[in-house]
Order: structure tokens, then sequence, then C-alpha cells
RNA sequence: CGGGAUGUAGCUCAGCCUGGCAGAGCGCUGGCUUUGGGAGCCAGAAGUCGCAGGUUCAAAUCCUGUCAUCCCGACCA
């Protein structure tokens, strides 16, 4: 393609709306355009580096296995009521009635297709011969996120790859699910993305039911423990820490119980100023509705209560934080001036507790907290859990090592679904025997757009965007310095035509311009290979090549050059295959 | 939905406090020169100062409302 006939509006400043390192690029090198909050244009050059992704996306899906189809965007909202999911989305789920003749019908743009193609499916299949059976479609979806944010890593609209499993049992579950994982391992490496496997929230099934793919990004949105001992990695809310209960007993130095006033100061964080001590110094009480008992969770605080992992401890339907009144009840004080001591209700204590000497906590009294806190003394626990979210530093769960804290984003995620959508869409097959079965599904999902944002995020220097091989939107980028010198010329269009003739994808830069100005469009829109044939260079014969990468350019002679860059090339493509 | 910030030329921004001709740089158009890391000179085009209302002889500037965008939080397949 010639620069002169594409699209590609680069800008020299940084648009005042965008502050992450990826929106900024994106919009600098010509990638995509805003239309609104959460929507973009992806013009030539974002265009064709979002179909690289999605072909190799394609690639390895067919290469293991699942069939790509087409579903409609426009879907029902009678499915949805079905499942339950027009309330569990709530705003997120755009939905709208349109006139249709003298009636009314009521629709929703899809934020995934669990409903569309599990209805699919139950009409379909009646029989276990036809399974198992993986399906995908790459499509764009739909959802009215609350706050759009970070340029295109959160939009209201975008390109996902969504594949759906369905099988007779759980080993062809087990095996789909394990197809898919290994696809996606090859599809972040061959898009040149470090990534990293994580547990995530498991569901009924329980166990590695759920896998999100994370690319380790400072702006990423999901925070995760990642244990580079032994690989361990978890969303910071699933993740277990490696803790035990220490021992549960009095300090030798423990000073005395003391309760001092503290006006008006409820948080943890106007008490530890206004009596000048660490947040971790305290013990947070916390207050919780445990379907029908009132439970005090001592959390340490500096540190954030787990919900789920409070639930799973009570072995409870649902914990949520107990009224105001329930609080006076329980505690004989308002909100904020709750502590273990003489409390009226059940205690449970995260492991970081009965270490905490001359703890300071909530006296049970309005304006006043206790200090000199001690276990064993002035509150008892028999012991201690895992109640809180991981933090930087605490032990993996594997290997006891250190973990630490990482940003990610969120590109992909598997998870076994069961027969939640089966049952409520009545999806069932007949087995060997005629008995009658939910079908058992897993489902899929790759965020295409998150892949090519995520390698702006990543890969990049102050000059502008780094592409792979295999994503860029163009391999090679020739550039005759002076266009109107006609040698150079004359030597550049032979290159273009047998670069387009060896099926090289190759952006020519043919616009007038001073070599400069070139120059600096080339690093910023990052195309892998640069060929530049300028005329001091011919003078001697050579044209120079050079990696996005490099520092300096190798200087080559002109009937060499074509080998040359094609032989480069392969070697680039095999090591990029091979990571 | 709560908190904060910003809306002036295609882009980056000044002007607003203290009301009085609508500004600069980059980009764009034409011309000449230049040609190895975002060129120089000359001549131009370009704005409903987000929108609506109010105060005033007079509003980009002051007041009220509203919309949009960005950031933090809440929420989130």
């Amino acid at each position: 393609m010639r620069w002169s006939k594409t699209f590609i509006p680069t800008l020299k400043e940084t648009p005042s709306d965008a502050e992450v390192p990826s929106h900024q690029l994106m919009l600098r090198a010509g990638l995509i355009r805003q239309l609104m909050a959460g929507a973009y244009t992806y013009m030539p050059l974002g265009y064709r580096a979002l179909r690289k992704a999605e072909a190799i996306v394609r690639e390895e899906m067919e290469r293991a296995g699942a069939i790509e189809l087409f579903m409609p965007a426009l879907q029902p909202i009678d499915l949805f009521e079905r499942t339950g999911r027009k309330d569990a989305f709530g705003n997120v789920l755009i939905n709208f009635e349109v006139q249709r003749g003298d009636k009314k019908v009521h629709l929703a743009l899809g934020p995934t297709h669990e409903e569309v193609v599990t209805d699919l499916m139950s009409h379909a299949i009646n029989s276990y011969r036809q399974l198992p059976l993986t399906v995908f479609q790459i499509q764009t979806k739909f959802r009215n996120e609350e706050r759009p944010r970070f340029g295109v890593l959160r939009t209201s609209e975008f390109l996902m790859k969504d594949a759906y499993s369905f099988g007779t049992n759980l080993e062809q579950l087990d095996d789909a699910y394990q197809a898919m994982y290994n696809a996606y391992c090859r599809i972040f490496s061959r898009c040149g993305l470090t990534y990293i496997p994580v547990e995530a929230e498991s569901g009924p099934i329980g166990g590695d039911a759920s896998h999100e793919f994370m690319i380790p990004a400072p702006n990423g949105e999901d925070r995760i423990v990642h244990c580079k001992a032994c690989g361990y990695a978890a969303n910071l809310e699933r993740a277990d820490t490696g803790r035990e209960t220490p021992p549960i007993e009095t300090a030798a130095n423990a000073s005395e119980l003391k309760k001092v006033d503290t006006p008006d100061a409820t948080s943890i964080e106007q008490v530890s100023k206004m009596l000048d001590c660490e947040p971790s110094q305290m013990i947070k009480t916390l207050i919780y509705q445990a379907d029908d008992e009132p439970v005090a969770v001592l959390i340490r605080g500096d540190h954030e209560a787990n919900e789920g992992k409070i639930r799973r401890e009570l072995e409870a339907e649902s914990v949520e934080l107990a009224t105001p009144e329930t609080i006076q009840k329980v505690t004989g004080a308002p909100v904020g001036f709750a502590g273990p001591v003489g409390i009226s209700c059940k205690v449970i204590a995260d492991h970081d507790i009965p270490v905490i000497v001359d703890a300071i906590t909530g006296a049970n009294e309005g304006d006043a907290h206790y200090t000199g806190v001690n276990v064993g003394r002035d509150y008892q626990l028999d012991t201690t859990f895992d109640l809180r979210n991981a933090a930087a530093g605490d032990p993996c769960p594997k290997s006891g090592e250190p973990m630490e804290l990482v940003h990610g984003i969120e590109c992909g995620h598997v998870f076994k679904l069961g027969t939640k959508y089966s049952v409520s869409l009545g999806a069932d097959y007949l087995d060997e025997k005629e008995k009658r079965h939910p079908i058992i599904m897993g489902c899929y999902g790759i965020g295409v757009n998150r892949i090519i944002a995520s390698l702006a995020e990543t890969s990049n220097d102050e000059n502008g965007l780094i592409w792979p091989l295999a994503v860029a939107p163009y391999e090679v980028l020739l550039i005759p310095l002076n266009i109107n010198d006609e040698e150079v010329m004359k030597v550049s269009d032979n290159f273009y035509s047998q670069m387009q003739d060896a099926g090289i994808d190759v952006l020519y830069d043919d616009r007038k311009q001073r070599p400069g100005f070139k120059f600096k469009d080339a690093d910023l829109i990052g195309i892998p290979l640069r060929v530049v044939v300028g005329g001091k260079g011919l003078k001697e014969g050579l044209v120079e090549i050079k990696w996005r990468t490099d520092g300096d350019p190798t200087k080559v002679p002109v009937d060499e050059a074509m080998d040359t860059v094609n032989a480069m090339l392969a070697q680039r493509r095999e090591e990029e295959e091979g990571e």
C-alpha cells in the first residue's frame, strides 16, 4: 500500500483526553479515532492489526477443533428473562423496544451469547451421538459500561471471540476446556504478548474451573497476585494466601488495656490519625449478617475483608454488612466503634489478628476506642482463618514464597459453565438408554481489541509503537528519502513491486515529506522492518535495513536487499512462532 | 451513582482572576527555497469561545442550569 493512497492521520501531539500509553499511542499513530466515550473507529492501520489478531485467533480455534458460526447481535429479551440474566446484567444489558406492525418487540444487543447458542443447541442437538461439539464466533459485543475508560481498553462495544463447548459428561468438558486453554496460550504467545493464566472465580463446579488470561501491565484494571517461583497466579479476590494460624497467646510485654476518647472518629483513617498510629496496629471489626446470624469479623486495619472467603468459612448462603440497627444491638454502640472486647455475638478472625500486640479497636461505646488490646486476655479466639484479600508479600499457597502484586489486562477467560444455561433453556440430549440429560457446557472468550490494546500498552518506547511481526499492520515500511530523486524512486519502486510479488505486507512511504518527518512517523506507527532508500546510500550502491528495535541500520547492497529482507522476515517469523 | 477536573481554530494551549476588537504554536491552502530525524521565508483560509438562560451599555470572561469528555471511587461477563 502506498502511504499517499491510504489514510493514516498521525498526530504530533498527544490529545489531552488520552491518559494511558495505549490510548495515546493508538491515537497518535492513527490507529483509532474516538466517536464518544467507549466507542472508537478503527482506522485503516488499526483495523489491519485487529484483523491480523482476529486471523490468529481463528486459526488457533480451528486447530483446537472449534467450528465457526455467526449469531445475531440482536436478541429477544425473552431469552435473558428465562436465564435470569436480564436482572443480573442490569444496566449493562443494552435493550430497547421497537415497533413492528401493531406489535412492540423487546430486543437486546448481545453482551455475550450463552443464551443464543444454548437456545440454538436446544433445538439442534438431540442425541449424545452429536456430542461433543465446540462452536465459536468472532463478533461485536455490546455492554453499557457504567464507566468506559482507559481508551480502548474498556469500551461499550468490542470485538470478542466467544466459543461454547457442549458435551455429555465432565470428561468431555475437561477435554474441551483443556483444548481451549492450550489454544489461548498459543494465541497470546503468537501475538507476542506475555500472559499469565490466572485462577479465577470457579462458580458451582469448583476446582480449577475458570482461568483468566492476564496481560501484565501497570494500567491493567485487574489486580492479581503472582508467584514467580511456581507460577501460581490468582485474582486478588480469589487468591488463597499460604498463611497459617499463628500461636494464640497473650504477649509477655502486653500493655494495659486503656479506653481513650475518639470523638467522631469512625474510620480506620480517622482513628489512626487521631491516635497517631499505623492502620496495621488496628483491628477492624466488621459486623456481617451471615444468613440470620450477626457475626463480627476481625481484619487488620490495613487489609481488605473478602466476603467470599468469609461466606465460605461461615458456610452461609449469603453474607452482607449488617444494618446500623443490628450493629447497635450487638455492640451497644453506633457504627464505627465496634471491637472484640465484650462483644455479644460470634467472632471470627483473620490469621493476622492474634499476633497484633497492643492493638487498637473500637470500645463498643460511642466516641471511644481501646488501646492495648491483646488476644487471650481481652478477647478470646479458638483459631483463625484466611478472611481477607491477598496482598503483595503474602506467602504463595503452593510454594510458600512471597507473591508479588501485578496489574493485568484481562484478555481471555475460559470457564466451565456446567448446566446452568442448558437447564434454564431446555438444552437436553438423549443418552444411549434414551434418558434425557442437560448438556454440559463451557464458555471461552477473548477480547480481540484488548490484544491490540495490550500490545500498544506494553510494547512501545518513547518514539512510538513496536509491533510484533505477526500482528503488525504491515510487515515492512519502505521509505524513499527523496521522491524527487529519480534514481531513488527507480530503486524504491522496484523494491515495492518485488515485495508485493513476494507476498510481503509492505507500506510504501511515497509521501513528499522530508526524511526526518518520515523517520518520526515510521517509529510512531512501529512497523517491524524498515527499508530506507536514500541518495547518499545509493551512491555507494547501498540501502539500509533495520528492525524497529535496532539502534543502527544495516547497509546492504541494492541487489542483495530483497534476499536480505526475505531472510530477515523468515527468521523473525520462526522466532515468533517458536516462542 | 458519589467525588474531582476540563470544554476557546483540525491538534496542543494562552486569554477568564480584574467584563471592552478572538489569540499563539503546530497542522491546513498557495508560492519560493530546502531535502538523512517532525525545515525556512512570504501570502492566506479557518472559531456559534460546548449549549441554554440570566446580570450588564457591553460577557470567552461574572451568575444559574445543562450537556460532553477525562480522572478517582462504587458497580461490573
